[in-house]
Formats: C-alpha cells, sequence, structure tokens
DNA sequence: GTTAGCATGTAAGGAGTTACATGATTTT
DNA sequence: AAAATCATGTAACTCCTTACATGCTAAC
C-alpha cells in the first residue's frame, strides 16, 4: 500500500483534520505545499474526494445557513479517516520518503511521534545521500563531461541535493534534541530550522 | 505541441546527437541528468524509441561484429532526426521552462544560439520568481502558519526556490557577458557558475 | 553452478492533466 | 456590463510505472 496515489489522500485527510474544508479551498492550500511545482487539477482532486467518499474516509455536509456564495461542499474527516491518516503517517517504508510524499508526511509531522518522523527523516536523507554517491561514482567512470551546460546542470544537480541532506541533518538533530551541534564549521552557515523543533505533541489527534 | 511527453524523445535525440548508443546505455545517461529524481523505466524508454523509429527520427542497426555481450540494437539519428531536434530545441514557449524540460534543454544549450538560450532562462527564472510571489502572498493572508513543521516546510521551499532564482540570474549574466556583476553584497556567495560560460558554439549540429 | 549485471521487450493498470461544461458572485 | 474569481464537476487522453517475460555473459 501507500503507492503514489495515496498522496493526494493523506494530504486531503491532514488538512481536513485541521478542520472542515470545501474542495475550492482544499486546492489552494494543497497547491500551497505540494512541491512547489506542478499545480493539483480539480480534475485529480473531485474525483479523489468522491473515492474518499465512497470508502467512508470523509463527510460531506451542504451548509444551509446563509450561503454568502455559491453552494459549497464542506468535507470533515470521519473516525474511519482519522484511523486511516494515523495508519499512513506511521508508514515509514520507501514510499514514504518520496518527493511529494515526504512533503506532505513532513507538513503533518506534529500527527506522529518522534520515532516516526526520525525514521522518516532518516530514510530521505540516506535515499538522496544513495542518489549522491551513485551518480559521482557514475561520474568519474565517464569521462569528465566535455560539454559545459552539461557539466554546470551536474554541479548545480549535486549541490541541491547536497543542500538538502545537510537540511535533513539539521533536522534530525533538531529532533533529538542536540541544540545546535558543532558539525562541520564551513558549512555551518547552511539552514538552521527557525528555531530547534525538538519536543512537539506526541499527542497524535484521535477526535 | 512540445507537450509533456516529447520529453524523453528531446533527451533521446539529444544525446544520440553525441553519437549512436544502445537502449541500456541511453537509460543509464538519461538516469544521470533527469532531474535528480525518480529513474526512466524500460517501460517507457524502450516505447519510445519504437515510436520514434515509427516517425523516422532514429534508425536501428544491429552491429554484426564480434559480440562481446548479447544482441544491442544501436540507434542513430537520422536527418528528420535532427530536423525534429532543432525544432524543438528552438521552442521558447512555457513547455520549455518546466521542470524536466528545462533541465533537458539546459543540458543541449550548446546545440542553440544564445538568443534561445537567454529566453528559455528568462522563461524560467520568470516562472519561478511568479511561483515565489503567489506563495507569498497568499501567505500573507492566511494566519502565520501555526504548526513549526509545516512553517518550516514553507521556509525551506522559498529558500530553495530562491536559490534557484539567483542560480539563472547568474546564468543569464553569464550568458550577456557580464563578468561578475555586483549584484547584492549579502548573497554574492550564491553560486558563481563554474566559469563564466558566455560564448558558445552557435553551430547546431546539422551532423 | 549460481548470482549479478547486461540487454530488450510487453501488458496491464494507475494517476493525473487537459479540455470541456456550468453557473453564481464580486469587483472593476 | 464585463471580467475575474469562486465553485464543482466529467470525459478523454497521455504518460509512465509495475510487473512480467526472456536470455546471455561475467564473476564468485
Amino acid at each position: 500500500m501507500a503507492r503514489r496515489g495515496d498522496t493526494i489522500e493523506l494530504a486531503v485527510l491532514g488538512l481536513l483534520h485541521e478542520g472542515p474544508m470545501h474542495g475550492y479551498e482544499l486546492r489552494k492550500r494543497l497547491n500551497l505545499m505540494l512541491g512547489w511545482g506542478r499545480l493539483l487539477s480539480y480534475g485529480s482532486l473531485y474525483p479523489a474526494l468522491k473515492k474518499m467518499l465512497r470508502n467512508g474516509l470523509i463527510e460531506e455536509t451542504v451548509p444551509s445557513g446563509p450561503q454568502t456564495r455559491r453552494q459549497r461542499i464542506v468535507y470533515k474527516v470521519t473516525e474511519a479517516g482519522t484511523n486511516e491518516f494515523e495508519r499512513l503517517m506511521s508508514e515509514v517504508g520507501p514510499a514514504a520518503w518520496e518527493d511529494d510524499n515526504f512533503d506532505i508526511r513532513f507538513r503533518f509531522f506534529s500527527s506522529t511521534d518522534m520515532e516516526i518522523r526520525l525514521r522518516v527523516l532518516e530514510g530521505r536523507r540516506s535515499r538522496l545521500q544513495e542518489r549522491l554517491d551513485r551518480v559521482q561514482r557514475e561520474l568519474s567512470m565517464t569521462q569528465k563531461e566535455a560539454d559545459r551546460y552539461a557539466a554546470e546542470l551536474q554541479r548545480h544537480g549535486v549541490e541541491s541535493v547536497e543542500r538538502e541532506v545537510r537540511w535533513l541533518s539539521d533536522l534530525i538533530n533538531a529532533e533529538r534534541g542536540v541544540p545546535l551541534q558543532d558539525g562541520r564549521p564551513e558549512t555551518s552557515q547552511s539552514s538552521k530550522p527557525s528555531e530547534k523543533l525538538p519536543e512537539a505533541p506526541t499527542t497524535s489527534a484521535t477526535s
């Protein structure tokens, strides 16, 4: 389970956990956090919502009060939905450290406990590290890329992934409660996540 | 035209331009440059090659010399393929600055002239800038994101895109022949592409 | 001899985008 | 009055991934 397709589901469950919402609103929020890349289309959001309705993960209510705007369908999580959300969030396998999937999970990290958080963070880090190693290894076997643009692309790519790895390391240290950690002094100006963000409510919302 | 699906086609044409190759080899190289993300599967490469064969963009030859390994099918570009490659590379519309598409184009920048390069680079930069503006605007409307992880994700996302924008700016300056440019002094340690990489062979390889 | 890597393919299925379709409400 | 934004949805299509299927060669 937890294949790529469950990404939207996880995100929707997480967002609805913060309060009932209608589709349009959901899409806007999703686009704000989803990968900074492509936008989520209605053509994939609404069918996903219908599917979740069928599976009983969410409920729809059409508010009959004074309608400011057009009829809006407000969704909220059911108990089954909460269970499913917790189940999905506690999956720590490879699927959990895929790009989009990781971002969503991270966004809702407050809903899991530290153990899960650490596993996901470390999983993602080692996945990125592998990628880096593989590229660097294969790069040394091939000739030094005569083309300047190809070389620049490669350099930039490696640098980006390295930054990402440092970011993850900082987060892992913060989770473990390491206040600032010495680290390698030359790269110490890397990121330093907002505060320290260690300890956090271990309670997963079981309302 | 130039929808998402043409990305593989463009990449294959570009690579074969640097010399004939068989599928397995092609895949390896593609994976080295393609987005640093997901790997390209055989299930999408081989069908793509077949399609290009049908369209006459490439030719296959089974080398009958001493076979070290198993039978390998070596592909090379046809004249039609070269034309198509040049046509694709000179498209400067929005599709050209999509993530993967941009990377591929950049990789083969040597095959186009500076005007095209500048348009693609600037297009991508403004696309990223838009994204940044939209997020920052919507962020100021919503409350300040109470959740620490949500906030951290946002911060990191913004920072990454900002870095990308600086990278593109440096490249644009380099293209224009600006040696180092003053810029804002605090962010001057940003990237500085390998050399200056201005001028480049305007000749597109016409076999 | 058996595992690992080279090498090429096909079939089924999933996920999401594009384009279409509709209509209310608010702002200019 | 027009344009923009809110709001929900469907159908067709494209693309890619997964899993399967095959078989050679090199290394252990």
